[in-house]
RNA sequence: GUCCCCAUCGUCUAGAGGUUAGGACAUCGCCCUUUCAAGGCGGUAACACGGGUUCGAGUCCCGUUGGGGAUACCA
């Protein structure tokens, strides 16, 4: 039980394709790359939809998509469970024969009432091994009367043992498992028989999975040993909570890749911020690339304990990426957001420059698009308290349609917009900011954003002078909306 | 109920017996600035509790408490 990750590794991501991709299925996918990426080796996709009420085509297709989307690429697969059931029963009959399973004629109904009655005493329930030792004549007597059975695994009487790369060496006694059930009456194998013998088949070394599996887990080692195959060596992924430390749910927001990103969050950010919920790069730089962390990507490092999905810190790091990332990497995922906020027939070179100004200053996509929306509109909608003071000032329309007359007389290039409104304001003798806010509410009808001028060179001469004509037809009406047209 | 896992700032974490307990998000203040961001600088803020072991414990052991998971002919 070495911890061996020197060599070449083969890891499964393997899905229950039950709906969307959840924050949790991200983080366990995303680690199982990094490893591989680590080690080198085969990442293989296996998605395990044998519960046909609860799986479908277009699932398995969405959690494809899901990802892709966030930039996980496997070698092997998607090899789908439910196409390898026969396969899984086959091998059960292999134990059956070999004397590691046996047939078990009790009704699920019997078993139900030892249950109940278990619980009641206070204890844990575990199958008693009524069918353990039946003579063959009296299986086959009950076959021949057409009893149905299942077929249950001979639980060895040893302690189980096996590596958790998260929590070191694992032993469990005989006791916390009893003789499960390998293939159900209708011979359908179950869950435990079709992983174990999945990952036998597809020569899994490291299992990385969700801590709900770790109970399992002292089930499958034994079935890798009947099988006389190399146990893998596991690691089980603490789980993630919502803000109020209980299991992640969709009442504090988003909780699956397709939210967020219709949120507007780059999968860059999306991948980079799951990596470091349970394990950390062991230095302190935290925006990192799937390369940089296949490259540093350590088990050693992986978290044992849950953590709470920090919302806030996504966003952030979103951000980061939004302002750090080119326009033209970013350009590809901004598409559906545009065409959400009706901005496809937008001049393209106009709708670059004013992308570039505001990227900085957004959290998520959606929020880039809306604040861009304005540079398109004919009329800029103006809030009633951001327009409350300039009102105020009965010279303001006057100062500002001598601006917007320098204005039609200047190049529009930055330089020269800034140097004709600090002119201007000096002739009028008032202060340049006087005319620096209205001109940004006039142009933008908000009270932030990128550098007044750079913003006017957006806008370009005709509309600046349009929308400043606006502004000051408003103010000079008082505010009021202006008269309805014939 | 029983079994198992976990426990450092509000949150994500660093810490492998001796640290002024470090970083990031959030928050507060200052700087920069026409504004909003970004950025820079600084502040508030943590070893769940109780026993051991040790010269010395956030670090090792036991217990308590708290949180989570598992207890299926679901996966």
């Amino acid at each position: 039980m070495a911890n061996d990750l020197t060599g070449p590794v083969r890891v499964r991501f393997a899905p229950s394709p039950t709906g969307f991709l959840h924050v949790g299925g991200v983080r366990t996918a995303i680690y199982n790359e990094l490893l591989r990426l680590h080690c080198g080796g085969v990442f293989v996709l296996r998605i395990e939809d044998t519960d046909k009420a609860r799986s479908d085509e277009a699932m398995t297709r969405q959690i494809q998509d899901a990802l892709s989307w966030t930039g996980i690429r496997w070698d092997e697969g998607p090899f789908l469970q439910s196409e390898r059931l026969p396969r899984h029963a086959e091998r059960a009959a292999e134990l059956l024969a070999a004397d590691k399973a046996y047939r078990c004629f009790c009704t699920s109904e019997e078993l139900e009432a030892q249950r109940a009655e278990a619980q009641k005493q206070g204890g844990s329930f575990r199958y008693p091994r009524t069918c353990a030792h039946l003579p063959a004549e009296e299986i086959a007597r009950r076959m021949e009367a057409g009893q149905t059975f299942v077929v249950r695994f001979r639980a060895p009487d040893a302690n189980i043992q096996f590596l958790d790369l998260v929590r070191g060496d694992m032993e469990f006694p005989p006791e916390s498992i009893d003789d499960f059930i390998l293939l159900r009456s209708d011979g359908s194998p179950t869950y435990h028989m079709s992983v174990v013998c999945d990952d036998i088949d597809m020569s899994i070394t490291h299992v990385i999975r969700g801590e709900d599996h770790l109970s399992n887990t002292p089930k499958h080692v034994p079935l890798f040993q009947a099988f006389g195959s190399a146990v893998p060596t596991f690691a089980h992924l603490p789980l993630i909570l919502g803000p109020d430390k209980k299991r992640l749910s969709k009442r504090f927001g988003a909780t699956s890749v397709e939210e967020f990103r219709a949120e507007g969050v780059l999968p860059q950010a999306l991948y980079n911020y799951m990596s470091l919920l349970g394990w950390s790069p062991g230095e302190e730089r935290e925006i990192l690339s799937r390369e940089e962390m296949g490259r540093i990507f350590d088990v050693d490092r992986l978290n044992a304990s849950a953590a709470v999905f920090d919302r806030e810190k996504l966003l952030w790091m979103n951000g980061q990426y939004l302002t750090s990332l080119p326009l033209g990497e970013i350009r590809p995922h901004l598409d559906p957001f545009l065409v959400e906020a009706g901005l496809t027939g937008a001049d393209p070179a106009r709708l670059a420059t004013v992308l570039e100004l505001h990227k900085s200053r957004a959290r998520t996509l959606r929020e880039l698009v809306q604040s861009v929306i304005p540079y398109f509109r004919d009329e800029i909608p103006y809030e009633a308290d951001l327009t409350k003071k300039f009102l105020a000032d009965p010279d303001l329309p006057v100062h500002l349609a001598a601006l917007r007359d320098r204005f039609a007389e200047v190049e529009f290039d930055k330089d020269a917009l800034e140097a004709a409104l600090r002119a201007v304001a000096e002739e009028r003798g008032i202060k340049p900011s006087v005319l620096i806010h209205p001109t940004r509410t006039a142009l933008s009808g908000a009270n932030g954003g990128p550098p007044l001028f750079d913003l006017v060179a957006a806008m370009g001469k005709e509309e600046t002078s349009r929308h400043l004509g606006h502004f000051i037809a408003y103010l000079r009406r008082g505010g009021a909306l202006p008269e309805p047209q014939d």
